[in-house]
Order: structure tokens, then C-alpha cells, then sequence
DNA sequence: ATTAATAGTTCAGCCGTTGAACTTAGACGT
DNA sequence: ACGTCTAAGTTCAACGGCTGAACTATTAAT
């Protein structure tokens, strides 16, 4: 929704603001001449603009030369690495990983914890979390960089006004105020933008995003980014910012209805996507695992196996690959009629197996997609592995700080001088 | 897409002019005292810009009196009835439909010329629908109001950036530059927001939202429109915005696989929605209508038909409208789970066929949306008719301008002075 | 008639942006 | 080595828009 607030001189300085500092990290290395050339301010108006920013220590000068011609030499400008940094935590079904970017998106720090989630009752897990986000702050402390935020990744519905955790099937949670707890217990050590809690693959598409460059994968602003693993889910980007949902709890493709009288999921809906094309049974179709689905995740070298026998041909996991492609193309072909978004990122485990899915998935779309006749549906595989979700959360906290630069100056610019 | 331009001082007055201009147009009546305490400007400005915007013949004052209780009495303010209008055209099936509303949505005139357009070629229907408008534009002319901008609904995947008719399977068009077309064809009467080229199905969300007031259909600024025809497409109202898609190809529901094996659609793909829960194939399985699919189009009467059958409790149409419901609440569900808009409006023919449609759409929507959990999905029926289409095409040039009325008040406030 | 209360206007002041003039700093040519 | 040229960045008066306080206008209540 439009802000319904309005607007006076210092909306002019905000908006104007995050226009520089998007200018600076569109482009690192531009001088002050160039972004009042690229965004049509006056060379007065960035200079003052950009002396706010470095004071606030979210730009920094590359130092004074860069030798371009004839001319005053221009001043380089780049993101700060020392300014406020990102710090990321995903709460998997089977580890804690935390992480820490700075406003580049530049990975400083990556811990990964094993250990089953899913055998903790929420508490134990929360108290758990709050260890580690500790530890990364004083992590962050002996780094000495500033931590601007913390972004927490959950497998689940997440209510984006309260930050409440609604749901999550795969571990067994519901209704959990992750936000206000995390906010209350590490309160003598909250960072100035809080605590922001999220769906993982929100945050993957959102790490996406951020790792291929302004320009974003295959060269769009607007995608899809698909996270397969025992669940599949989705995050949209549409113009370069993430699409959230009414609630938030958009994207969940998993259980789209693919085949309405098929096998029963554990939603209990018949012929869900999760329940034909998630990464447990593909492994079990293929053979290379024999573990009850949902009692004991198949471990993380299982995938390994299954890109092992397909590179070598197997015939059932060819077979079993092509069947989960085709569906996951009938699923996708629903997501984009429905919001038209043709560009598909093959991310998580998926991007593994995308040489396998790649053909049946755009198969399906060609023909299953109304808006192919207009131009085709692009299919591109992540460039990020497992780890987008964390560092898709640590990077929505400096996103978020590039995108609205202007509380964190002022409020930075008093302790700071 | 946040716009990379940069703010001086009229960006202010723009987005306050607008601030100041919804609040009038969201209660009609207001003080200018009161939209001061409402939107948080100083009184001063809020009185500037309401002189601006009468001055454009925007806003006009209700007249001096409206009693409170003590204290100088207010001056009511209202959109003004004489300001610029709406002028909407739909380039239906069988039909041409144009109407005329004001800033406050009351429609002014409408008219219904019905002519199978699919007999025609583009070229020829183009023709029609230019003498239509100039038709029009004499009639407003002759009421002596004036047209701000017109909007031209078709049923097809219109390319927002170009205005550009892309395909349109029901006309049988492909590739029809009707925005330039138009523009060109009526250049010497041109309005001065030109004109909007949309889809259909987008068009009647507007016109539902419109209708049902600031807050929308059953409370929501959040919502799905589907319009049931012969195709059936969607327009999805996000925080009171419509969400139109990357390129404007958003709401395709009508070919979202619901039986991946089932009947093939005239798409070219199997098991569409279309194909099975279209009104065509509704009559056709109800025994109302036998007409061949396709063909000819069922007259407009055989919806009655089929409601009285309904009515009288006859089992074959309830056992066809039964299983509609059904195919469309799993489409629905597919739509849900990606979007995340929790509310659905019945609009067009799906709305006189809605209580027997709602309990099959509700059991598919409670098991097969995976956040009912947190929140059951809503559905009422639409408020408006067939006539949808075309008042939401009126609606949105009016919309337009409310949303940005700032530069029809620089340009509007020379002439007029 | 006086007082109280509320609506709307006027005006000096503040703030951010702007464009022009000015300063700075290196490259090029002789 | 020196002056000239070119482009980067800064300074400053001016402009436009918002603001709060003071002021006027208009009605009800005492």
C-alpha cells in the first residue's frame, strides 16, 4: 500500500538519500558527478547527500584518485565494508546456520550447526537460537563491525505485520511470537533495525537477488526462485523487490494442487506438489533411499548419490527426476499464468538436479503456460547452494538499510560524531 | 518498481495533493479542518492544496453550511461532479459496452451495442469501436462534462508497458497495437490522460473495489476478482492496488492445470480450468445449452435458464455447477497458495451461480489452501453484474487521476484560468 | 452581550533542492 | 617547466513547499 502519510522536507532527503546510496551500490566506484548525472539531482544536492552518508559510515571513498582523463580526477565511492552489517539466522529442520554480510553483501562470517530440530520443543530450540545469535554478536564485536539487524529464517508461514511464526509443518511448530521473543531476550544487545523474521525461501529468492548483481538473474528483475527440498517453496521478485503476499505466507507452491486425486500429503490435501516432487520422494522413487518419509531425513550426501547415478544413467532416477520435473512444471505453469512472472530460478537441492528436471519442467511450461505464445519462459539454475536462506536473511537486513538509508543516518550521525 | 527519479519540492506537493484528494474521496464531506487531523499536514497546507484542487474543479465545496455543534461551522468538501470524467469502452465477445463515470464512480451513461466481434476482423471492429468513442466523447460533450482520460477493456493478455493486445484467444487476435491505434485515430480529440488499454478480468476488480467503497469487497483492500464467462480470468486488488504482473499478463486462472490428464482445452493443453468449469461447458454438462463449444456462444439467456433449473432444485445443473465449484476451488487453492489473498469475489456469470458454487469451492479451498490453518479463506459474491468490465475501465481513468492528480492540476489550472 | 469553541487564512520562518559561480586537481601541449 | 584545458567537487543566494503561531470568521452556549 501507497504510505498514506504525508510528505515534507525531510521525505525529500529520504528518498533522495536511498537514490544515492542505490546509485553507490548499483555501481561500485562511482563519483559523486556521475550519480547526480544518473539520477538527474544537482552536483550540490550529492555532495551533501554523500557526506551524510559517509558520516554515517555507509559510504566510504575508495580514496581520492582514479584516473579517468583529462580532468579533476573523481572520487570513488563504495559501500562501506565497515558499516552496519547483516546478521542471518536459519532455523533449519535439521541445523542452525547464522551468518554475517556487510552492506556489500560480501559473506564475513558462516557457521553451520547440525542437529535435529524437529526432536526439540520449540523453547529448547529458541533458547538455542538465542545462544547463537549471541555468540555471532560477539563474534560480530571482536570483528569489530557494527551489526545493523538480525534476519531469522524459518521453514514456515510467517506473519509479516507481527513476525509471528503461524506455521510450520516440517517442524511440527505453530504459533510461535518468534519476533517479540527474540526481540525481548536479546534486548540489552538489539541491534538499531531489530529483529525481522521470515519465510526461508522469501529469503532465498531474496539472497538470489542480491548475489547476481543489480541486474539480477538472467538478467530479470523479476523471478521466481523455487527452494527444493523435502518441502518446495517459492519467493517472487517482481521489479527487483520480493513480493510478500497479503500476509506473507505467499509462494507456497508445494501445495499446489497438481493432481487432485492423487497420494494423500502431510497437509492432507491429495496430490500436493511437496507430496510428488519433494526432494524425500524423488529419493525414494529413484532408489536411493529406503527411510519412511517424515520420520528421518535422508542425510545431505543422499543428493550426492542421486546426482552420482544420474550422471551416470541410471534409469530409475532418470525416470523418477523426469516425473518430479513434469510436475513441478505443472505447478509453476499455475504460479505464472497466475502472476505472470517468467523467469524460473532452479534453487536449494533443485539446482543440483537441474540438467535432469530441466527438459519435462519447460516442456510442461511451453505447452501449460497461456503467456508462452507472447515469449518463452526463461529457466535458469541458482548460483547460490544451500545457504541461500541464511544469507538471504542477513542480506534483508541491509537491503533494508539501502532501500531506506535515511533513520539509520540521522540515527547513526549522533553517536557516531 | 520504486521510481529511481529524484524529489524536489513538487514531488511533495504531488504526493500531498493526492493524500489530500483520497482523503476526500474516501469520505465525502470532510472539512478541510478535518482531512488536517486526518492526514497529519498543517491546516495551512491542507488548505492550499484543497484551493488547487477546486481550482482544477477537482474537489468542490459542498456548500457553507454543515452544523456541528459549536464553533464556525465546516465547509464540507466532495469530489466534484463536474470535474473530469471516466470514459470506458469493452471490447466484448459479442458485444461493445462504453460508459461514463465521475470522480465519485457514479456511472453517467452506458451503452450496450451487442455484434459478434469474432465474425469481424480486428481492423473492422477497430473501426466500430472509434465511432463508438466519438459517439461517446459527443455525448459527454453534449452533458457538458468533461473526459479525462478513456479505458478500453478486452479479454485478452494486454502488455502493460505498450498497451499493446497481445493475444486474445476468445477474438481470435494476436499482436494488436490498440493503444497507439486508438490514440492515433483520435488525436484530435484526444483527453489528457489518453488512453489505457487492459485486461478484462484486471478492469472488473477495479470496478468491485471502486464499488464497494475505501474498504473494499467484505471489509478487504485485498481480494481475487474472478470473472466467470466462457473464460474465466482473475484480477487480484493487493492493499487496494491492483497487482497486474510483470508485463500485465497476471490472472490467467482459466489455464491453470486443475486435471493434468483431463480434457483438452482450446489452449492446446490438457485439463485447463477453462475447460472445465467454463460457462460453456457448465450449460453443456447441465443439458441447458447444446450448443458446440466454441461455435456460437450460448445467448445470454441460457444463464437464466440454468439459475431457474438450479432454482428448482433440477440435479443434473446442480451436479454441473457442483463440480465446477469443485475444479475452480482447486484452482482457486493453486492461486492462494502463490498470491497469499486470503478473499475471493464471484464476479460476472460466477456471481448469479454462487450459492450453489460456494460449498464445493469452500470444501476444496479449507483442505487444499495451506494457510487456512491461520485464517479461513472468504468468499462472497460480487456486488456489480456483467457490467463490470466497462465501468472498471471508466473507474481506472478516474482512478488514475485521484492517484496522481498533481499533474492534471498544473495542467488543467492554465486553461482554466 | 459575552464567552467559548471550532474552521479557515495569513505570514514569517525553516528546510531541502537548485543552478551558477568558484575552487581544486590532474592531463595535455609546447 | 609552465600554462592551458577539462572535469570534479564546493559554496552560496534563491526558490518552492511545509509549518506553527497568530489572526479572523462564524456559530452555540451562558
Amino acid at each position: 500500500m501507497v504510505e498514506p502519510s504525508p510528505a515534507g522536507q525531510h521525505t525529500l532527503r529520504r528518498h533522495n538519500s536511498a537514490l544515492v546510496l542505490r546509485a553507490v551500490a548499483g555501481e561500485p566506484g562511482v563519483s559523486r558527478a556521475a550519480i547526480a548525472a544518473g539520477t538527474g539531482l544537482a552536483k550540490a544536492t550529492v555532495s551533501s547527500l554523500v557526506d551524510r552518508l559517509i558520516a554515517a559510515d555507509l559510504v566510504a571513498e575508495t580514496g581520492p584518485v582514479a584516473r579517468t582523463g583529462r580532468g579533476r580526477p573523481s572520487t570513488g565511492l563504495t559501500l562501506s565494508t565497515t558499516g552496519p552489517h547483516g546478521l542471518g539466522v536459519e532455523i533449519g529442520v535439521d541445523y542452525l546456520a547464522t551468518c554475517l554480510v556487510d552492506l556489500t553483501g560480501r559473506l564475513h562470517a558462516h557457521r553451520m550447526r547440525p542437529g535435529d530440530n524437529r526432536a526439540r520443543s520449540a523453547p529448547q530450540v529458541l533458547s538455542r537460537v538465542i545462544r547463537v545469535l549471541r555468540a555471532a554478536l560477539r563474534e560480530a564485536e571482536t570483528l569489530g563491525v557494527p551489526v545493523g539487524g538480525i534476519g531469522v529464517a524459518v521453514p514456515g508461514l510467517v506473519e509479516a505485520s507481527t513476525g509471528r511464526l503461524r506455521l510450520a509443518p516440517n517442524l511440527g511448530w505453530r504459533d510461535v511470537d518468534l519476533g517479540s521473543h527474540l526481540s525481548t531476550a536479546l534486548a540489552d544487545r538489539l541491534p538499531p533495525t531489530g529483529v525481522v523474521v521470515g519465510n526461508e525461501a522469501d529469503f532465498a529468492a531474496e539472497a538470489e537477488l542480491w548475489q547476481s548483481g543489480p541486474a539480477g538473474p538472467g538478467g530479470q528483475r523479476d523471478f521466481v526462485h523455487v527452494s527444493g527440498e523435502i518441502g518446495i517453496g517459492a519467493g517472487f521478485v517482481v521489479g527487483g523487490v520480493p513480493f510478500p503476499g497479503v500476509r506473507g505466507f505467499s509462494g507456497e507452491i508445494g501445495h499446489i494442487p497438481v493432481d487432485p486425486n492423487g497420494p494423500v500429503c502431510g497437509c492432507g490435501a491429495r496430490g500436493c506438489l511437496d507430496r510428488l516432487a519433494g526432494l524425500e520422494w524423488i529419493m525414494r522413487d529413484a532408489g536411493v533411499w529406503d527411510g519412511r518419509p517424515g520420520v528421518a531425513r535422508p542425510p545431505a550426501e543422499v543428493l550426492d548419490v542421486l546426482v552420482e547415478r544420474l550422471t551416470e544413467g541410471d534409469t530409475r532416477s532418470r525416470w523418477a527426476v523426469r516425473a518430479a520435473g513434469r510436475w513441478l512444471g505443472i505447478a509453476l505453469a499455475a504460479a505464472i499464468n497466475v502472476l505472470d512472472i517468467p523467469t524460473v530460478v532452479l534453487g536449494g537441492s533443485y539446482a543440483a538436479l537441474e540438467p535432469w528436471l530441466r527438459d519435462p519442467l519447460c516442456a510442461e511450461l511451453d505447452t501449460r503456460v497461456l503467456s508462452s505464445a507472447c515469449g518463452p519462459v526463461t529457466v535458469v539454475r541458482s548460483a547460490l547452494g544451500r545457504e541461500a536462506a541464511v544469507r538471504g536473511a542477513a542480506a534483508s537486513v541491509v537491503r533494508a538499510i539501502i532501500a531506506d538509508p535515511d533513520a539509520f543516518v540521522v540515527a547513526g550521525a549522533d553517536p557516531a560524531g
